[in-house]
RNA sequence: CGGAGUGUGGCUCAGCCUGGUAGAGCACCUCGUUCGGGACGAGGGGGUCGCAGGUUCAAAUCCUGCCACUCCGACCA
């Protein structure tokens, strides 16, 4: 993408209403736009991470045997009366009428429409298990949006529903979540510790938060210092093996986590002081487990080998994707700006051209412009008519991961600066070593 | 939903108390000088001062009502 084409209005000033840090830097490199209170548009270079996150939820979700599909925005409030949450749900949910005057309702979450799917169809245990899921707009009408679109109330949202025979097999599918969102954060460069938590108003009895530490995070979180050091999942886990996920999960819920509202006190305190963590966190996940709540009252049954009809046990999975981009900043940023993870950055390498109209600048420039390009990199090439100062400030604002600096300075002496955005380190390179620094992105996401 | 605030050009804000017909910086356009960490000069465009009433010869300014947004708290992916 050559930046004099682009749409990327960065503000030089931090609009006033913003408090908190991914807030201010998500507005001021152009990645949103507030229409409304909790409401907001995504701007190319937000929708851009918007996706790269959603991708690797994708990935992640579908690694674990999830299968993905889209259901609407938009829900009758008949199939909520079916489980009694239409007159439950209260305030927060968004209900509109169509022209016929039927009343509807913007979804603020699926389990219904998912059990009216699955009960549509499914008839059999041997159709189990079966997780579907998808990544859609949600619309919570929050008493009091905030902090950008870290608390919106229109959110994207992925949402996985497990479907199985008994408790027994919603274990297992509760472990495959479990495992998958352990291995979905640290993809994203994130320490998500898994604690008990609250099942709130959509019910059941095991249900785990997934909190990042942060000190802008909206809850106080205890948990046993170790959490942080634990490995991740590796890629090429069993997600069949119940025995290898339930080791997972028995590992990482092995030690002392839990939000505010699930605190003991005593059990923390019996910690060593040294290895007491308390501190703020952001909830970028939340699974549940809750038996048959759904499939019983709506009806979702499938025959057993007995022949028998029995209702199935079913969870609830959420990731919010548009919330991560927040928490990936607050995790993620320094004076300059925000320092994306590499697979998350709006793009991979910038090209900065600090002379234009240079003949020789403007060539190495194209040069290297196509030629990662033509290697799978997502590349952004700083074409416009600025000065150095402005296209630094620039790239080290937006974040992007590699800063290729081409001047007519180093080009008289054969170099090119290599510079990474995370730790400052710059060298001086050949034109043809910064080429053959990027093997090609494949070649790199397999390292 | 309680409490506290704020609405003036794209952004940050001044002007309001003490009414007299709208300003600054940044951004934008033109020209010139500049050009390796957010340059400088000259010129220029852009605002029915959140909306609706009221008071007054005269309202951004005073009064009333409404709307929107923000912050603190209670509540939540």
């Amino acid at each position: 993408m050559r930046l004099s084409r682009y749409f990327m209005p960065i503000l030089r000033d931090t609009p006033k209403e913003a408090e908190i840090v991914s807030h201010r830097l998500m507005l001021r490199a152009g990645m949103i736009r507030q229409q409304s209170a909790g409401i907001y548009s995504w701007l190319p270079l937000g929708l851009r991470v918007l996706n790269k996150i959603s991708a690797v939820v994708r990935e992640e979700q579908n690694r674990s045997g999830a299968i993905e599909i889209l259901m609407p925005t938009i829900q009758s409030a008949d199939l909520w009366r079916e489980s009694g949450r239409y007159d439950a749900y209260g305030k927060e949910m968004l209900r509109i009428k169509d022209r016929h005057d039927r009343e509807m309702l913007y979804g603020p979450t699926n389990e219904e429409m998912v059990t009216e799917i699955f009960r549509s169809y499914v008839k059999s245990y041997k159709d189990l298990p079966l997780n579907l899921y998808h990544i859609q707009w949600k619309f919570r009408d929050e008493v009091r949006p905030r902090f950008g679109v870290m608390r919106g109330r229109e959110f994207l949202m992925k949402d996985a529903y497990s479907f199985d025979l008994d408790q027994a097999g919603a274990r297992h599918a509760y472990n495959r979540m479990f495992t998958a969102y352990l291995r979905t954060f640290a993809r994203l460069g994130l320490k998500a510790i898994p604690m008990r938590a609250d099942t709130g108003p959509i019910g059941g009895d095991l249900s785990h938060e997934f909190i990042v530490l942060a000190s802008t995070g909206e809850s106080e979180v205890f948990c046993h210092k170790d959490y942080l050091d634990f490995a991740t999942p590796a890629a090429d886990t069993d997600f069949d093996s119940i025995e290898g996920l339930q080791g997972v999960v028995d590992k990482w819920t092995s030690l002392y986590a839990a939000t505010e509202e699930m605190h003991e006190k005593a059990a923390f305190e019996a910690i060593p002081a040294e290895s007491q963590v308390s501190a703020r966190g952001i909830e970028v996940g939340h699974i549940f487990y809750f038996g048959t709540k759904y499939s019983e009252p709506m009806g979702a049954t499938v025959a057993g080998p007995d022949g028998q009809l029995v209702p199935v046990h079913m969870g609830s999975y959420g990731i919010g994707p548009s919330r991560l981009v927040a928490a990936l900043i607050e995790a993620g940023h320094d004076e300059g700006g925000i320092v994306w993870p590499d697979e998350i950055a709006p793009f991979d390498i910038a090209v900065l051209n600090l002379k234009i109209g240079d003949a020789a600048t403007d060539g190495a420039c194209e040069q290297l412009y196509r030629g990662l390009a033509a290697k799978g990199y997502d590349m952004a090439y700083d074409d416009r008519d600025e000065r150095p100062g402005g296209k630094f400030a620039t790239a080290d604002l937006i974040g992007i991961p590699w800063q290729i600096i081409v001047g007519p300075k180093g080009l008289a002496e054969g170099k090119v600066e290599l510079k990474r955005r995370a730790g400052g380190e710059r060298e001086l390179v050949s034109l043809e070593a910064a080429l053959a620094r990027f093997p090609g992105k494949g070649a790199e996401t397999n390292a």
